[in-house]
DNA sequence: TTCATGATGATTGTCGACAATTCTTGAGTG
DNA sequence: CACTCAAGAATTGTCGACAATCATCATGAA
């Protein structure tokens, strides 16, 4: 798909530690490397062709986005999320979260939020057509807190969330191979949360947006209880 | 200061990398290398006696931590808190430790509330001595702060406040002296915030911390406020 | 004088090799 | 049969050297 191999410096791709690290990153997001295996310096290093130190480098930015974990001179694996952090990314992502929607209610621009409106109905343009499935929805989900978050103006929270805290939610998602079906309630409420950014109610974009990730919790603590519940019948 | 180079496998120091990478980050917090300086991989490779391999590993770290800001094929400086990101720290540490009073109100066992009140006791023997400075008043503080986030029992939270933020919060005292001095104000808030806490009112203990946090960085603000006058002042 | 341009020096990025540590395998013993 | 322990293999940690890139400064032209 790169068109005549452009020479186009694309942001922050120049270096080979900064190319390998996307790579994994991508590798470990999408499943191809399974959570909870192990992974050596050698192989990777043979598979992407390049140097241990380059790939030293993209590991250890692995590890600081908490997607693998080292001990030392003993390895690296893939993180494997228990439900335990699982729900304690909830919490985090709540906090956070609700915290932006209240500087995005405060501090986001008439364009910024026109791209939001647009995003809500590209959604439901998706879940009318039934097309809804859940890889779409889930990244038009992703894709609506991101463009909050990055309404909120603030820096800090932009990089904790965009780059750190979202590529552990997707890596749950195909952890848990979410479907995460409860559509029409979540449009519901991301429509809620935009008014009252439009309406620069920062109080209450704040509470909506934190019943919105306290709700999406509680899914998944139901949907882990019916699981549970499932595999005992299996037993059983 | 090293007593006999005791052999202390202490707990993750057994890595040049890891050490080198303490020592900078003390540095940094402590403003021996002075915020904004770059640092050059052949000189502190020269200063610490190492290679520019584990070196660069620390470095890596630092940047993760957002310690030092690193630009590719150009170098690394220490990182230079501008007011308004001084401020979005606070943004970030206001959602973050309010929803870790929520859950150390929930989760906190009956010795580490304990540990607690020392530490309030011991703050306060402090204050009534005079010896009250502004250091060991932060230390404290932050102490305290450090115990709350430990009694929330999320290990995501404990990792992202005390092992990231926290580091930044030392380096913004060290970087506007802050001499910080609203005492008996605070002493009172972090006392009804241990009530609340032992009571086991969660929704209170979060409110409380969050007008706690709020008003720490209200204080900065004002302070800002002062200085910038000052300095006009003294122009004018 | 000011700006563009090219050479020089230094720093970062990358690589391969060696040392240190850990994991594994297998024999041997109780 | 289970367990201990030692030798070997594999992996990680560390080092020094070379190549690529960038900053600096001098030179020259407008």
């Amino acid at each position: 798909m790169k068109p005549v191999e452009a020479e186009s410096p694309s942001p922050e791709v120049r270096t080979l530690a900064e190319r390998v690290f996307q790579q994994l990153q991508d590798a470990i997001v999408r499943g191809e490397l399974v959570p909870g295996s192990k992974i050596t310096e050698p192989g990777l290093s043979r598979t992407y062709g390049i140097s241990r130190g380059p790939l030293r480098e993209a590991m250890r930015r692995l590890e600081a986005h908490r997607l693998i974990e080292r001990v030392p001179h003993v390895g690296a694996r893939v993180v494997k999320l228990s439900i335990q952090e699982l729900l304690e990314l909830f919490d985090v992502r709540e906090a956070l979260e609700s915290m932006a929607a209240r500087l995005a209610a405060e501090h986001m621009t008439a364009e910024e939020i026109a791209g939001l409106r647009e995003v809500l109905a590209l959604h439901e343009r998706q879940a009318d057509l039934k097309k809804g499935e859940a890889y779409f929805q889930r990244e038009g989900d992703l894709d609506f807190h991101y463009r909050i978050v990055q309404g909120s103006h603030n820096r800090m929270l932009v990089t904790m969330l965009c780059d750190d805290l979202y590529y552990l939610v997707r890596l749950y998602r195909t952890q848990f191979s979410a479907s995460g079906t409860r559509p029409q309630r979540a449009f519901v409420e991301h429509h809620r949360i935009v008014d009252a950014i439009e309406a620069g109610d920062a109080e209450l974009a704040e509470l909506l947006m934190r019943r919105h990730v306290s709700a999406s919790r509680a899914n998944v603590v139901d949907r882990y209880a019916a699981s549970l519940k499932d595999s005992e019948d299996a037993i059983g």
